[in-house]
DNA sequence: TTTAGGG
DNA sequence: CCCTAAA
């Protein structure tokens, strides 16, 4: 939700909690920072806002700064402050309002990755700003720093006098370089000539951005030729970057130059931008966003290549945005009020995203697939697209008198408790749910809405059904009716249904023949008969169990069965199994076993086979 | 539709 | 488990 930013204050800071701020300089050599200045740690929130940062993201911040110290290019000789410079560095935004580029799993870098090896240098595209701009902590001066306007036309003719001492070497660059004609082993050299080591990063567009930015020292990335004598930068080629005049044209050339160069996700952002009306402060972090975005380095490119990204699901973006959610909930409730039917569902407030059509019909945007612009289709809830539930039919055979099953759905859903009254499931079921899933229907009305409703009866009856029938060997625990909170203090039930023992087996077995990940054939063929076990479940199952085997590792000793929840314990032999398979299928997540697996203390496969096997 | 991941 | 983005 911050941006982390570093500032430099006077010494008669103006945050009164000096407490949480600490001075970074602790972190920098002297030599480094001449000036006497103090250096806190603050976040820039979403509105612009100076923050003092807490005492851990001071740490992590110290620790990136540690692990690059000998690149940092500050500059020591004139005194003259870093300023922007180091604002930029330290940027880290996590506030997708904020943030234009929030879909660019890059920005999850920055502090996170101190202890990698992130490269202040990349880091820091130096900004040739007027280091008097940066004396204050105002957020006024610190916006203009950012401007990308200011820097975009600034960088290209006047790259200042602050920013001489820090402008690289490259002693084995001579003559003229066209960056565009250059082969990608050419521009690796020239990388390496710029910014003094390697990189491994093969993307042409990157690497001439990066060269060009280093050549310039600045933002500019639009030159792609340059003329070196006497180891500086004395004439570039084109300028087309800073002859445009028209201010935004010129900021969405560069946010959309970013976003092709670094590899970006390919996605209209400028379009999600223009929609998001949040979006207000967008512009003037836009040109640092896309700064750091493109300073992370070999490794974010790398990182997506291995791991597919998410954009924040609406999910998500719906919980942190209350005032939408309300808006549209207000008209349900209203209209569920009328009903005189009762509570609103809370899984109705789940899904503030949808808009209500003028005929009350939910409906969502979703994007064609060219990225085009929204088309608003009829909501489905997942059920209604076929969660494969039971059959229908072992529900119309429980059925003992002949009234129809519409009137029987509608019958159960509005409490009447049709047969089976002592199933004991069945009443907690109903208890423990005082609010129904879906919305209360009015009972004349044959919308859409009713229909959907009924569906959704007939799936959770299906199952209750399904579960009386089912051998309650295994099962029997009932009980399982967990309700969890939901935004609003309702209680959701999650429909829940205990793996058994053999369903794990199965699971274990599916995966060791199929792989993990091939949930959709496991399901398939290991779970032909278990029609309430989709892939999804499977998946998220197999996703436990692999946590459970690692969590298990470091005391394997003491706490064997000291599982708290109810929720069978899983036999050791096949957590063991668990864990072999996950190692063999390289499931195991090396870096975030710590956060994702409690327990699992950081120890890689080969330790933990080697220990183990 | 299926898979991957976050909640 | 649920939900949704990506593929």
């Amino acid at each position: 939700m911050e941006t982390v930013v570093g500032v430099e204050v006077n010494d008669e800071a103006k945050f009164e909690d000096s407490t949480v701020a600490k001075t970074i300089s602790e972190y920098s050599s002297p030599k480094q920072i001449a000036d006497p200045v103090m250096y806190k740690l603050v976040r820039v929130e979403g509105d612009g806002r100076l923050v003092p940062a807490t005492d851990d993201e001071v740490m992590e911040v110290g620790n990136l700064l540690e692990a690059d110290k000998s690149e940092m290019h500050f500059v020591a000789d004139t005194g003259q402050t870093v300023g922007c410079t180091t604002n930029k560095c330290l940027l880290q935004s996590e506030n997708p309002e904020v943030d234009a580029e929030k879909s660019n799993p890059q920005f999850d870098m920055g502090v996170d990755t101190g202890k990698s090896n992130a490269r202040v240098e990349e880091i820091v595209p130096p900004f040739a700003r007027s280091s008097n701009d940066s004396r204050s902590n105002e957020s006024g001066s610190l916006g203009e720093c950012l401007n990308p306007l200011s820097g975009l036309i600034e960088c290209g003719s006047s790259t200042s006098a602050v920013c001489t001492s820090s402008k690289p070497e490259f002693p084995k660059l001579k003559g003229e370089i066209c960056l565009d004609k250059l082969s990608v082993k050419e521009l690796h050299e020239t990388f390496k000539a710029t910014f003094g080591r390697e990189t491994s990063v093969k993307d042409k567009q990157w690497l001439k951005r990066r060269i060009a930015m280093g050549l310039t020292n600045s933002c500019e990335v639009t030159t792609t030729t340059f003329v070196i004598k006497d180891n500086k930068v004395v004439k570039k080629g084109k300028e087309e970057g800073c002859r445009i005049v028209d201010g935004t044209l010129a900021k969405d050339l560069v946010v959309e130059s970013m976003n092709e160069n670094c590899g970006g996700s390919p996605k209209g952002h400028s379009n999600q931008e223009e929609k998001n009306p949040l979006n207000i402060s967008a512009p003037r972090l836009r040109n640092l966003s896309s700064e750091d975005d493109c300073a992370s380095e070999d490794l974010q490119i790398e990182k997506r290549a291995a791991k597919r990204v998410r954009k924040p699901t609406r999910r998500y973006i719906e919980e942190l945005s209350e005032v939408e959610s309300r808006e549209y909930s207000g008209k349900l409730i209203s209209s569920v009020k009328n009903s005189g039917h009762g509570q609103l569902s809370p899984r109705s407030r789940v899904r503030p995203v949808q808009n209500v059509q003028s005929d009350g019909r939910p409906v969502v945007t979703r994007r064609d697939s060219l990225g085009g612009s929204g088309v608003q289709v009829p909501y489905v809830s997942r059920v209604r697209r076929g969660r494969p539930r039971e059959n229908f039919m072992a529900f119309m055979k429980l059925q003992p008198s002949g009234m129809g099953m519409a009137a029987k759905l509608v019958k159960k859903a509005l409490c009447v408790r049709g047969p089976r009254p002592d199933n004991e499931r069945g009443n907690s079921l109903f208890k423990a749910r005082p609010a129904h899933r879906w919305i209360q229907p009015p009972l004349i009305a044959e919308s859409k809405k009713d229909k959907q409703y009924l569906e959704r009866k007939t799936a959770e009856l299906e199952e209750e059904v399904d579960l009386k029938h089912e051998d309650s060997s295994e099962d029997n625990s009932d009980d399982n009716i967990v309700t969890v909170p939901t935004a609003k203090g309702g209680m959701r039930r999650k429909h829940h249904r205990p793996w058994t023992l053999s369903e794990v087996v199965k699971l274990v077995d599916g995966v060791a023949t199929h792989g993990a990940g091939r949930w959709s054939e496991i399901k398939r063929l290991a779970f032909a008969s278990y029609s309430y076990r989709t892939s999804v479940d499977l998946k998220d199952k197999w996703r436990n169990l692999l946590r459970a085997s690692f969590a298990q590792l470091p005391a394997e000793k003491g706490m064997q069965n000291s599982r708290k929840h109810a929720s069978l314990p899983i036999p050791a032999p096949i957590l063991l199994r668990v864990r072999q398979l996950a190692e063999k299928q390289a499931q195991v997540p090396q870096n975030l076993s710590s956060s994702k697996f409690a327990g699992f203390s950081g120890r890689n496969v080969h330790e933990t086979r080697s220990g183990y096997l």
